[in-house]
RNA sequence: GGAGGAUUGGCCGAGCGGCCUAAGGCGCACGAUUGGAAAUCGUGUUGGGGCAACACCCCUCACGGGUUCGAAUCCCGUAUCCUCCGCCA
């Protein structure tokens, strides 16, 4: 959410940076919901200090009058005055929670600044490439994809998953299911490990609030699972981005503490509206995945840098697994509501002939704090802002697409990469389902 | 699910209808003192908002309502925590 205020300072420019996500900013309808609600409050913040006044005349009032017997007409005057202001003081404050909502309505679906970083446009072909890393292995056969290769090995199960759920629902068997453990075990280890993250378990059911935090809401409900069992009303996380992110919601967190960097493996539901025929194959895209998220709360003016530095962790699990991918900067209409600069990774998908999004890393700015209410403030009392990132590292169903399919040999079996061997207990996926 | 108790400022803790613009202590910050420090003394110290304004004003004693001219204080509801009973992984 943005500062209404601010947005209004930066005037045209703000209407110039959103009209590159495509986003049309009233600047004088804001104007006016801003003034409207300044004026309400103006009101009522007269009428009670008048109010105050009145309430302290009448106990002056009613301690000089206490010692006589006499009715005090003019005590039962100021009683009467008193009231009447009361009366006031509650249509203004009507006047002021209307003013306000309506302001807010408005601030909460406008999407954040892009930075002037992003690229033009308005989806992924005008993503920018930044890096690639590795070459495409050359097969000398035609590699098959991971659907293939799972389901000859007996690890994966898109039939049995359907029986259960019906379509984008997979079930791994055995070698499959300690695949997904290690990968995300791997994950945790470099994280916590290597790059200094604090791992968390987190609810995966959280409160409209909490997802209106992170930007999920109110713009994006058909997107989301929502359960409304009994006095609740839950949504599932679409990622771990969201528990994580808003840990600190409502919190003024101590300056000398940032940046924070926190890592969760948690499963993440989405309902895919709007993809259909997409990625129907396979386990690219389905309303139940597994993933291990990265969330840093940093000062605002860092945020640019630490997102290079997040960007990184993401990139060293790719590389630690040996896998070919590549970096892109997002185009401005491309990104996310509440990113201000995304770098998408895309991993290399033989059976595709293509780099697939892996890991998205977003610097959000203030957009998310501003929302969900993380302040930071220093030793001496100094007020700063607060600016959160996210990135995937990594989703654990793509990865394992990646792995099954850059490492298949021609006789269908998949020779894994040596730093999973410590967490699978084993080197090979052979066709036959066994292991080696 | 049921019964009882609790919730005050960064922390401890007073407060039981107007003098709460919240006592006192601890902590913290700044200053004085000192060769420097400790101790001591002084000043300041919740967080939001209106406004050109660190002036002034409003809100904030878990949260939301209510009673009253006036609520931290009385009433109702909710949340969280603690104790006990039931149930359960």
């Amino acid at each position: 959410m943005h500062d209404a205020r601010l947005l209004l300072e930066l005037g045209d420019e703000a209407v110039r940076r959103l009209a590159r996500r495509g986003y049309t900013l009233d600047l004088a309808g804001l104007e006016a919901l801003s003034s409207r609600r300044a004026r309400a409050i103006g009101r009522v913040d007269e009428l009670r200090a008048e109010s105050k006044r009145a309430a302290g005349e009448v106990g002056r009032a009613a301690k000089a009058g206490s010692s006589s017997t006499e009715v005090p007409a003019e005590l039962t005057a100021l009683k009467e005055r008193a009231r009447e202001l009361k009366d006031r003081i509650r249509e203004a404050e009507d006047e002021v929670e209307a003013a306000e909502a309506a302001l807010r309505d408005v601030l909460l679906t406008i999407p954040n600044l892009p930075s002037d970083d992003a690229p033009d446009g308005d989806s992924d072909a005008d993503a920018v490439e930044v890096r690639r890393v590795g070459e495409p292995p050359a097969f000398g056969f035609t590699p098959r994809d991971h659907v293939a290769l799972g389901e000859a090995m007996g690890i994966l199960d898109f039939g049995r998953a359907a029986k259960l759920s019906g379509a984008r629902f997979s079930v791994a068997r055995g070698p499959g299911a300690v695949l997904e453990r290690a990968l995300a075990s791997f994950f945790l280890a470099l994280h916590t490990g290597r790059h200094g993250y604090t791992e968390f378990s987190v609810p995966h059911l959280v409160t409209r609030e909490t997802m209106t935090g992170t930007g999920q809401l109110p713009k994006f409900e058909e997107d989301l699972f929502r359960t409304g069992t009994g006095d609740r009303d839950l949504y599932l996380i679409p990622t771990a981005e969201v528990p994580l992110t808003n840990l600190h919601a409502d919190e003024i967190l101590p300056a000398e503490e940032l940046p924070l960097a926190y890592t969760a493996w948690t499963p993440c539901f989405r309902s895919e509206a709007g993809s259909y025929g997409r990625d129907t194959r396979g386990i690219l895209r389905l309303h139940q995945f597994s993933k291990v998220e990265l969330v840093r709360l940093c000062a605002a003016e860092e945020s640019g840098r630490e997102l290079e530095t997040m960007l990184g962790h993401a990139e060293t699990c790719l590389q630690e697994l040996g896998l070919v991918y590549r970096v892109v900067r997002l185009a401005a209409g491309d990104m996310g509501f509440a990113a201000q600069l995304t770098y998408d990774v895309e991993v290399w998908l033989p059976s595709q002939d293509t780099y697939r999004e892996i890991s998205s890393c977003s610097d959000c700015g203030t957009f998310q704090a501003r929302r969900a209410g993380i302040r930071a403030k220093d030793a001496h009392g100094g007020r700063g802002q607060v600016a959160t990132l996210n990135g995937s590292g990594l989703p654990i169903g793509r990865t394992m697409a990646a792995v099954l399919e850059q490492c298949q040999d021609e006789d269908g079996s998949v020779t894994l990469p040596e730093a999973l061997v410590p967490f699978t207990g084993f080197r090979r996926l052979l066709p036959d389902g066994s292991t080696d």
